[in-house]
DNA sequence: TATGAATGAGGTTTCATTCAT
DNA sequence: TATGAATGAAACCTCATTCAT
């Protein structure tokens, strides 16, 4: 009895199931069309629900999509803290900084298109949260690079400065995946980025 | 009576002025509300004129987005191209390129806003043109440094992805623009990416 | 354990006090919303339970409704035929029914919305009982006055205008009661109205 | 040319005209189903426009029917005002008042229909319109048998109670039309109406 | 050139109702 | 009895576009 009706028909996902779907399905729909444009139908469909469905468990469209926007920030910080080792050297921890960020980018693109296109976006409230993101992961930054020129490991150039450049270059590999849909090697990349960083091109 | 109107003060515009009112208040409200979420009739009103002028002059609302996309785009490569000067020493020529395109940047938020948005964008045509300029641009870079490379001027290392840092430390500034609205000087944003770049901050 | 929900802190209600529960919490929602306008969710939330219990003891939403006037009438005929006295003289008899009938108003204000919303309504069911209501109420009174008119008691007026214009003076108290929120006292008001009605203002 | 295109085809309404056609078609629709349970599909269908121009020529389904109820007030108490003579005798200022409010609602029952049902209504605004219409109406009926008696030509009774009274038996008529839809003799029942008011029934 | 009016399609959201458990 | 999940229909409203003048 409880097999067959477990097993057998089982036409009906069960609830977190579903809203894993419609989640993921949101993700790819508000990636290819952005906020504004893209059709709640369309997500529903995607996700092959119901559209109601997708109010009985978000809420509104603009939930759903503040959630979207949460989720992706925090993949990224959560990547980037259990990269984070305190103890090592310099190159070390922006290496380990640089790859796992780069990492949840290429593994996660659809999210990263949405939180980017935030950058230059339309939404007060996930613009705010994307702000506060770069924001914080630069003063991050800058603040590792203090500590290494306090130490004497660093020339003594405007660390903030250094902060957004190294986060910069960063961010053009995005571009570029964003752009052309081809990915960069992350190792090379980062590699270059370093090398660049540490000892420049002259 | 009608020359009164038609000269006196100004009560009809005339083809021109008004085809330039329609189109400065269509960056301003496609900078607002995205391509998909800007109403027709926002453009109309800001510009002072009827909805149906709009499609009298451009056409159709994409139309006059992609016409948008295309003068911005060329406003920067216009930029950049003047500020060119072959015979320059290498220094002196990325500085003119950074703070050519920069200063574009800055001087048109509403412009540079709609652009990098389709980096992570929607339009098909849209985003192609900019992914064109893009391209071209790292690829222009690109052929500067291998030029000073072949001349001694400059470390061997791969010379696109070098191009691409470049590119990516100018557009930190134009992400930070477009989250905080707080302009850096670009002088000093400029003098500190060189440095780096020729010097490494090791 | 079983023993314990089933009396002790009592988490399971039993069928008629869900029941009545639901049948209070949609008088209040009705009143307030409207028919069309009060969603069944509201009704299911107020009374603190799922919504399919609302269908499973009632039906329908129409069902509900309709069951809601049909005790409302109830509960306005009732009293005022319990407070019925045919052998009083006339004057007490008319002080009867009007008491009976406006304390019932003044002690359910919400069923006496929804029923008076009825008369200007819109469902047919609904307003067909309401409506009968009304003409057998003055039916009923005219039968009174005709009564004394024919033992000598009474001006000979038509009787039937006069039923009309005793409820309507009732029925006044009834929509100050309706806007404004605040009763007016009962008994002064029908002493007012008996007054008015055998002696008149002049 | 111009003879042509103004008679021949004509199959386009000018605005005036058409936003008529929708507030006509707004108040049968209201009327018979209710602000709530109105769907504006039907408006417009009854109109014989489309969807869109209801929005265009009035904003939202809540203020056309906010206009309306303010149209309904305006219409009874001008009426009223219109039939005010102040110098005539106590009984004639009555009838005229009477006369002049129950014709209108007589007249356009559909709008009556409206206003009478948020006297036990839903909407916030439209109801609070509708309160202080009856309030001001009974207030000047009151002030009206106020001077009556000081010019000792009334009862010494409470005034406002008498106008409550007075009110109230217009008002059935109301109830019994709107119930009923056979609308009674307005003549004969004010006649009715002052009789029983002066003199009483006893 | 310029405008007010008009439309059809599609947007987000809510609803009454039912079903599997 | 009771519930969470699901659905199809329909609600209000906005939009890009066009047309007659």
């Amino acid at each position: 009895m409880s097999e067959d009706k477990k097993r057998g028909r089982r036409e009906l996902k069960d609830s977190p199931e579903v809203k894993q779907d419609v989640f993921d399905a949101a993700v790819e729909v508000f990636a290819r069309y952005g906020y504004g444009a893209a059709p709640v139908q369309k997500i529903a469909d995607a996700a092959g629900v119901n559209k109601a469905m997708l109010y009985y468990y978000f809420g509104s469209k603009e939930e759903l999509y503040n959630l979207i926007i949460d989720k992706g920030i925090s993949a990224l910080e959560g990547a980037v803290a259990a990269a984070e080792s305190e103890n090592a050297p310099l190159e070390e921890r922006l290496r380990s900084f640089l790859t796992a960020y780069l990492s949840v980018v290429a593994a996660q693109p659809g999210l990263a298109r949405i939180i980017y296109r935030e950058v230059v976006g339309v939404g007060e409230r996930a613009r705010q949260t994307v702000a506060d993101h770069f924001t914080g992961s630069i003063r991050r930054l800058a603040d590792v690079l203090e500590q290494a020129q306090r130490e004497g490991r660093l020339a003594n150039v405007e660390a903030s400065l250094s902060a957004y450049s190294l986060f910069g270059m960063a961010n053009i590999f995005i571009s570029s995946l964003m752009l052309t849909g081809r990915s960069l090697d992350i190792d090379t990349l980062v590699d270059h980025i370093l090398n660049l960083f540490f000892n420049g091109a002259g």
